[in-house]
RNA sequence: GGCCCAUUCGUCUAGUGGCCUAGGACGUCGGCCUCUCAAGCCGGAAACACGGGUUCGAUCCCCGUAUGGGCCA
């Protein structure tokens, strides 16, 4: 029998899409496209305390950004729908009723502060065991329609066996069992008739057909839940694969939002931080599924066609992972520099628009960028480098310290010296294109008795008014004589000042 | 605290009983190149948590310990 291989992604529009969800996704993306199957996407969005009205957006958006289309879902639909468990809440109430008549689950009126004081108690007796002691489980008849009478509205929980053991073969980690005892009986439906996690989710993947479910391995522990579920339900459940889930960058700790790096840093951890921060989608793709998981031990840059073709969740590595930001950084300079040009600097507007303040129209209009892409492509890690590299060529006036311009080893004095020589040799160059400039300014170097770096260091500055930027021939050519002579005599200016 | 999971260079990983004098990558260190910064090239240091078994032989199997992590509240 070959069953389409279904995999679903659930997530819950409780906040913005998170890295490690992002590689879970992933890794059920790529088990599917693996397979040929489907790649589902549906919306947990029963827990109505903790929704946030922009996540899914932001979800699905970073979904589309790394490259994760799904097949059946929000916006696309599907055969299997709804996609959203709000709009499917007859059907785990009706599950449960169905539960209850055949004596799988049981209505509990305990009260919150009841099960509040409960646990105290447990806790200061010390108690092996903390939670719900199934008080309710053993109510007779008559007391059950007491508490009815007095319109106390129950929640309903499993009735898990209270002896023997669950078994489940994780693909991941192979065999793991529980003590029935040690299993409380979970809540399915809450008083306010919504169900829980356990519920919505075991009654969806198997009305969905899921046949696989790759999930964090903080689910772990609800596994016998759900297995005694489907076993109430009379169900063949999913086969399961866990995923580690990723540390933050010390390994001590999930990465979670709101920490600190090793520095004392703040580290993105929602994609769309990722984003913002420069990093190239196709990159992250590749970090991620480097993730815990090896393409083959000696490549670390692959296409996601790659990953497809060898792609097994028997091979992802069952530790956590740290995520190592350095190797992430590195992998995105490897994708920047194997862009073309033209793509590069495409992909560069929005990001130094913003950072200048200007419209991206009136960005693009200029000539500037694209020019400056050849010199600065090997010199970004991040689309957010750019903008300190090339700032200085959309702006007339440069602002920065005269002590700057005086070269390395040399009095200001002789430094002045250097730079009208400069400025007069440039004033007369027949062209002013990259090589030319070149072809003067080191024999000139050699004139004024100077080393290259030395006169190139000062006219760095006077150009660009900084020690660092692209190489200084190219920009100069990308400026353009009438630019470059008004700076440089700016300088002299400044340079005159201190002399003086 | 209980349950569950994990443990190979600083980090991400390869490795499934002999091919391992443990491979690759990031980072790091040294050198080359060089107009600054990068990129590139060459080279170096760097790991099987510990203790017991099993076996002719353990990184690889089993049991403990330790450490880390997750869930439960």
């Amino acid at each position: 029998m070959t069953d389409t291989v279904r995999v679903r992604m659930a997530p819950s529009p409780t906040g913005y899409f998170h890295v490690g969800s992002a590689r879970t996704a992933l890794f059920g993306w790529l088990f599917a496209r693996r397979h040929g199957g489907k790649f589902i996407l549906r919306v947990e969005d029963t827990d109505r305390t903790r929704y946030v009205p922009d996540s899914l957006d932001d979800i699905l958006d970073c979904m589309r950004w790394l490259g994760l289309d799904w097949d059946e879902g929000p916006e696309v639909g599907g055969d299997y729908g709804p996609y959203f468990q709000s709009q499917r809440l007859d059907m785990y109430q009706e599950y449960t009723r169905w539960l209850i008549d055949s004596g799988h689950a049981y209505t509990c009126y305990c009260s919150s502060e009841r099960l509040a004081q409960l646990r105290q108690e447990q806790r200061r007796r010390g108690a092996p065991q903390i939670g719900y002691d199934r008080r309710c489980r053993y109510l007779t008849p008559e007391k059950r329609a007491g508490y009815e009478a007095q319109g106390v509205v129950p929640v309903v929980r499993l009735k898990v066996p209270m002896e023997g053991e669950v078994c489940f073969d994780d693909i991941v980690y192979g065999r793991i069992c529980w003590e029935n005892a040690n299993i409380r009986d979970p809540v399915l439906l809450k008083s306010d008739g919504w169900p829980t996690y356990h519920l919505a989710n075991v009654i969806d993947d198997h009305h969905m057909s899921i046949t696989h479910i790759m999930r964090g391995d903080e689910w772990l522990s609800s596994v016998p839940m759900h297995v005694h579920l489907y076993a109430a339900f009379g169900w063949k459940p999913p086969v399961y694969a866990h995923v580690p889930i990723v540390l933050n960058p010390t390994g001590k700790g999930k990465m979670s939002k709101r920490k600190k790096g090793g520095g004392g840093e703040e580290y993105p951890v929602f994609v769309r931080e990722f984003r913002a921060a420069g990093y190239l989608p196709e990159a992250m793709f590749n970090f991620l599924a480097g993730l815990g998981w090896s393409y083959d031990p000696e490549v670390e840059i692959f296409t996601r066609e790659q990953a497809i073709s060898r792609f097994a969740l028997e091979d992802i590595n069952s530790s956590p992972a740290a995520f190592p930001f350095d190797k992430l950084e590195w992998m995105n300079g490897v994708y920047i520099r194997s862009l073309s040009e033209d793509e590069l600097c495409e992909r560069l507007v929005p990001f130094v628009a913003a950072d200048l303040g200007m419209p991206e129209e009136k960005m693009q209009a200029r000539p500037e960028l694209r020019q400056f892409v050849p010199l600065i492509q090997e010199r970004t890690k991040l689309l957010t480098d750019a903008t300190p590299l090339v700032d200085f060529a959309f702006t007339d006036v440069l602002s920065y310290e005269p002590e700057m311009l005086v070269g390395k080893k040399m009095t200001p004095a002789e430094s002045l010296i250097a730079l009208r020589a400069a400025r007069a040799a440039l004033a007369e160059l027949p062209s002013f294109d990259a090589n030319a400039l070149e072809g003067m300014l080191r024999p000139l170097a050699a004139e004024l008795g100077l080393k290259v770096g030395q006169l190139l260091g000062i006219l760095r500055v006077a150009t660009t008014g900084k020690k660092v930027a692209p190489p200084l021939f190219g920009t100069l050519a990308i400026l353009g004589r009438e630019r470059v002579l008004a700076r440089f005599e700016a300088a002299e200016w400044m340079l005159e000042r201190l002399v003086a």
